[in-house]
DNA sequence: GCTTGCGCCTGAATGC
DNA sequence: TGCATTCAGGCGCAAG
């Protein structure tokens, strides 16, 4: 599924073949697809027709294309949202949800099997537009302050995990950051975050850095020029992933066999020796 | 106000 | 073989 690397991945490619284009025309196959475009369908062609983009943002996992018109196109991959560019005339792939048709004999198609993804326009309010004011910082990007985040996480009465999946006090992190940067961090899912330490934190948030820094390293070179791929799945399981899936197999540190637990309804991989729920980070360092 | 659980959605994989 | 069930999970919303 696409996470934070991918969709900056598909950002850049977006930003390289439709910036200065205008949208001759729009095609929508799946309406479920702009559910959250409350006007309708109908609306959100008229918004978008005969707008030229201006430029593509990105925060956490939202991607939004600025138009000449103070809106902006909103989109969300989902689980398996893909943006492909390709010529016009161009076989339709299967899962094809809304289909946009540029000058220059440019076609952008939104494909989406399980139409857990949308798009929708938005007027700009700010830096976001509104329907993602609420969606905070991602921790690759400079309006990311360590800080603050610290200070709202401590504040919170949750287990870890959970909160760093609630994208209104991180975002971008998603299920599989979330198991790899608290393996590497040597803390429980369910370790509660009031209990956690300023040092632990810390060393979190760089361990979520570095884990989509370096998938961003992989995921970036894998796309061609006029093919957009987020399937996510290529560039994934290129990763060497030290928990997540890994139900079964030996931990790489210490051996002991990665557990897999029923955690808010999907999976939370750990190791449970590396992870004791009862220990702070440095004491599972030092056992 | 904050925390928690559910529904959305498809198709591959699994179970009987 | 074939039908039914399980599983994957980001997000918004509603219930607690």
């Amino acid at each position: 599924m696409p996470e934070l690397p991918e969709v900056e991945v598909v950002r850049r490619g977006l930003e390289q073949h439709i910036v200065g284009r205008q949208v001759q025309d729009i095609r929508v196959l799946e309406i479920r697809s702009l559910r959250r475009h409350i006007a309708g369908p109908q609306d959100f062609v008229d918004r978008v027709t005969g707008r030229v983009v201006t430029g593509v943002r990105r925060r956490g996992k939202f991607l939004w294309m600025t138009l000449d018109s103070s809106e902006s196109i909103v989109g969300h991959l989902g689980m398996s949202g893909q943006m492909l560019i390709s010529a016009v005339g161009t076989a339709r792939p299967r899962h094809s949800r809304v289909e946009f048709t540029f000058d220059e004999g440019i076609e952008l198609r939104f494909v989406d099997q399980r139409i857990f993804g949308y798009l929708m326009v938005s007027e700009d309010s700010g830096s976001v537009p509104l329907p993602i004011g609420h969606i905070a910082p991602d921790p690759l990007e400079t309006a990311f302050d360590e800080a603050e985040f610290a200070a709202r996480l401590l504040s919170k009465k949750t287990g870890i995990k959970r909160a760093l999946l609630d994208q209104s006090l991180i975002s971008g992190v998603g299920n599989i950051y979330a198991d790899e940067s608290l393996w590497r961090s040597r803390v429980h899912y369910a370790r509660s975050t009031r209990d956690l330490q300023r040092v632990e934190i810390a060393e979190l948030v760089g361990n979520i850095q570095n884990v989509m820094r370096e998938a961003l390293e992989q995921g970036g070179t894998s796309f061609d020029a006029l093919y957009v791929n987020v399937n996510g799945q290529s560039g994934y399981f290129d990763r060497s992933l030290a928990v997540y899936g890994q139900e079964g197999m030996p931990c790489e540190r210490c051996g002991t066999t990665i557990q897999r637990d029923r955690f808010m309804n999907r999976s939370s991989f750990f190791c449970p020796r590396c992870q004791d729920p009862q220990r702070s980070a440095h004491d599972n360092l030092h056992r």
